[in-house]
DNA sequence: CATGAGATTATGTCTAGACATAATCTGCCG
DNA sequence: CGGCAGATTATGTCTAGACATAATCTCATG
């Protein structure tokens, strides 16, 4: 491993594991020049390449700070739906449960420790009085144990999640389903019309941290993207809910 | 604008031009010296910088050369049918038509000038006997010429033009809709069942390219995507079809 | 107390040179 | 002609130092 490979994957590890947290200032490059015997050039590399990343952004005399993931950007991709629904949009939690992982539930979460408990969620996404989009979301305690005393009354457990747990992997699925009859119900749309269902797994370091499947009526909602091989100076722009 | 950037921007216009064709060698890093009276490690940011960015692959000793896209991988996050769906992949070309640009067909390509040509086609593709989705194309004439002259009988439309027009902006969306009766048909699937459609448009330098709608079984397809804010050596993983 | 000028500081860019590394090329020898 | 050893070459990484730039901080002055 090169050496500013080495001092990047220092502060990449600090970065992920939460000892150091989004807003926290990084040594600076003197800092890191001391501390690892290298020239300022060295050290440089390693911190541009975390800009590159995403990981943490820089301003001239006040230092290098662990970048705050914007809720209105998209983390995975596909953002919050808070903010792609904008001021009209309201949630609620129409069911609340806290369990022992079912087998089920292992399914969707993946490897989890004997006894694991979880908290399932299922609410509803409102555009004034249209149903937007069902969110049936299971959390990991065991990663994320202030969950277990949050009503998700204020903020919605996506746009909660996006603010409390730093840096995650995430594996998504997009598909399409006929609406059951529950679901009809839920978002007002006739039994076996269309609807974009979006499946997302996040883990943290590895370990399961949320997993969430919403549904969007096909004739309301479709993710858009765009994409440019071009360098790009700012994070790549990701996908949108319209 | 500061010196390596204007020699990444050189090299870039170049790459997106079609002056410099996938594949071709560029100016190693010592005439890039020479040419702009620059140190080395400058130049050599210039070129990592365009690794980073996807568009130049670099080896030692042998120099660095524009990257060849690769099929198997994502273009635009969403990578060629032939690919993902393997070997046992078929196409037919149902339709085919060359006409003068109508007023639908300027709404999905965007601005064409006066009198520009298009060709239409629509192609279903299968895996062994099972339809797996239906693309309809239109293809700019005036941006790939040669497109007039082909039948797409050996490669489908997608992997034909990924192999020749180099590098290009898009814009996606994903929906989902219920099958019309001729969809149906051609999917094998009953009206009104849910399929997920993609619409695409492909821009180079700003001249729409192409403009592509697939149209996929929901019971057979998802957009599957893996993503990390962790620092990526190679470029990030995009969505593949499962 | 408010404010603006200037000092300070961390980052941003660049240079000239050095050594390392890997792949290609060359030419010798069987 | 075939294949291996060594020379060559382009990239990869690093250093030590320099100047530029922008934002913050300090402090004197009104």
């Amino acid at each position: 491993m090169t050496r500013h490979a080495a001092i990047r994957a220092q502060i990449e590890a600090r970065i992920l594991s939460g000892a150091l947290r989004p807003g926290d200032k990084l040594p600076s490059e003197a800092e890191l020049v001391a501390e690892h015997g290298v020239a300022r050039m060295t050290a440089s590399r390693a911190l541009a390449d975390l800009v590159a990343a995403g990981l943490v952004v820089r301003r001239r005399k006040a230092g290098s700070f662990v970048a705050v993931p914007r809720a209105e950007e998209s983390l995975f991709g596909i953002p919050d739906l808070r903010a792609t629904l904008g001021p009209g949009h309201a949630h609620a939690v129409l069911h609340r449960a806290t369990r022992a992982a079912t087998a089920a539930d292992k399914a969707r979460l993946g490897a989890l420790p004997r006894g694991a408990r979880v908290l399932a969620l299922q609410v509803r996404h409102m555009a004034g009085a249209v149903p937007q989009a069902i969110e049936d979301r299971l959390i990991n305690l065991a990663a994320v144990p202030e969950a277990a005393a949050e009503d998700f009354g204020a903020a919605p457990p996506g746009s909660w999640l996006l603010e409390r747990v730093p840096w995650t992997e995430a594996e998504h699925r997009i598909g399409a389903l006929a609406a059951d009859a529950a679901t009809a119900a839920l978002l007002a749309v006739a039994e076996g019309a269309p609807c974009l269902v979006l499946d997302r797994l996040s883990r943290r370091e590895g370990l399961p941290v949320t997993a969430v499947r919403f549904t969007y009526p096909g004739d309301r909602h479709a993710f858009t993207g765009r994409s440019t091989p071009r360098l790009r100076e700012a994070p790549q722009p990701g996908m949108r809910i319209s």
